[in-house]
DNA sequence: CGAGCGCTGTATCGTATGTTACGAATTTTG
DNA sequence: CAAAATTCGTAACATACGATACAGCGCTCG
């Protein structure tokens, strides 16, 4: 039974004495950030006392403050990630199921473009940009061609760029080749995979630059990461889905070719000529 | 001057040490609500100390704690009460090339779908539910990737599933195992491969059903495709996108999930206990 | 390779915050 | 109109929270 705040109070609100309704009332009034402050402050914006809030909140059925200021953070934190319920409709919601995952889909990519600056990407770019930097990607279970897309797109823009295949133990050997000028590209999503974390730690302890693509909930090798791109994966459907990572990188594929056109395009050229 | 958090952020994130940086992943990653919790709180989404975090927001310009805090609610109380808030995004910085290539993948995500009836899903996911047909995946050169993506999952789904990998020649050894029973989905977006077009025209002639997926200019592998997902891949970039396919390919893994719930769900039941 | 610097985590401290007890004030009921 | 019940605020309390001092560590530069 997931009831909103809001609710909870309009239901009981007229059970409720003068001095904690008009807690109520300056709450909703501008909902919910005065929940979010202390005691003090509410209190002084309803213009009640400090335990006339706590019995206001008491009687909306939390133990105590922190656990009413928990409810309403989770809220916004709902409300926040999905932009679908920003408008208040319960989405068209238009026929079969596809639809809905589709819409999804499409609120997630435009969510996790919300967060990733113009400026982060750049700098991105930049690291990538380095001809002298070898690339290496890798991927977990489900994430894995996602790497795989994107190292066939920069194998063909710079030299230098290797996908890890196969084991974890095929990866490690590859870790004599990474230094410290080099890129390591992440891709792991919950569940997050132990071998990555392992792989990614050996790397780090190297020097090695690590790129990390995630979700929301940041993979533990957050950590080690020098870029995180936490995508937004949730969809309704059993399966998370990579689409807004796939997006990205497909972004990031982009801009390395127009800051590496010069070059990219000899390039090019003279991989035509190999045929 | 009311500059938002979020861009004090991103402005000052390249000069901050490694923890430092991994408290403003940990914020940007969901926007604002980790601020709004405690510092222990936030230290350990963040995977670091206590500290750290009050020296990351010591660098933002605040003078303690509860005035980064103030300063996160503020701006979420005027975002939540401008309509603005309603209409969509209230990001302000929208310039960069980036933005522009999305909105683009955006598009194509719809317009692929408006071109593809829920009759056309029924369909295919019904061809594809079938445990004693042989599914078969091959894509080509930037398209494999997608292909891959959708066998892992189907592959945990149900059985005889198989991604073709390597050369045209290993593909060809395994038409002696396709019969009119299986299912060969093929990726093929331009510039269209030769080899994936043989190969086609090989599997239709001993019986095999094709699900091809191509994009709006359609593969001639199209000719022998029982079913034609049209993909739009256009963007303003030197390269074709495979968002929407890859968005439609999520599309049929989650519907065939559906509807082979019961079975899949057993599957991976005793999936998990094999570990 | 060594010295210096900067960054980070552990442990401790002071304090602001939520909480509770109690009495005054207001309302309700006979 | 009086007495009781309920509500509300003042004041004292305990806890948990933010802040700080300090030491260990890795990193950079000479």
């Amino acid at each position: 039974m997931k009831t909103g705040v809001a609710e909870l109070i309009s239901d009981r609100m007229d059970t409720m004495p003068a001095g904690e309704r008009r807690a109520a009332q300056a709450l909703i009034a501008n909902y919910p950030v005065i929940g979010l402050k202390t005691v003090a402050e509410f209190s002084q914006a309803a213009g009640v006392s400090s335990p006339t809030i706590l019995r206001f909140v008491a009687r909306l059925g939390f133990q105590n403050y922190p656990e009413f200021q928990a409810a309403l953070q989770d809220e916004l934190a709902a409300q926040l990630q999905s932009p679908a319920s920003r408008a208040g409709l319960p989405q068209p919601s238009r026929h079969g199921s596809a639809p809905a995952t589709v819409e999804a889909t499409l609120d997630n990519i435009r969510e996790t473009f919300r967060h990733v600056s113009e400026k982060q990407i750049a700098d991105m770019v930049a690291l990538l940009s380095n001809p002298k930097a070898a690339l290496f990607l890798v991927g977990g279970r489900f994430t894995d061609p996602v790497a795989r897309y994107m190292a066939a797109h920069l194998t063909i823009i710079r030299p230098n760029v290797l996908h890890l295949t196969g084991q974890e133990s095929n990866w490690r050997d590859r870790l004599i080749d990474m230094g410290k000028r080099d890129v390591l590209l992440i891709f792991d999503i919950r569940r997050y995979q132990d071998s990555l974390a392992r792989f990614a730690e050996k790397a780090h302890q190297r020097g090695v630059h690590i790129i990390l693509f995630t979700d929301q909930w940041l993979s533990p090798i957050a950590r080690f990461a020098r870029h995180v791109i936490a995508g937004r994966t949730a969809v309704p459907s059993p399966w998370d889905s990579s689409a807004a990572l796939f997006v990205v990188a497909e972004t990031l594929i982009g801009e390395l070719t127009r800051r590496l056109e010069a070059d990219s395009a000899r390039r090019i050229g003279e991989m035509e000529d190999l045929r």
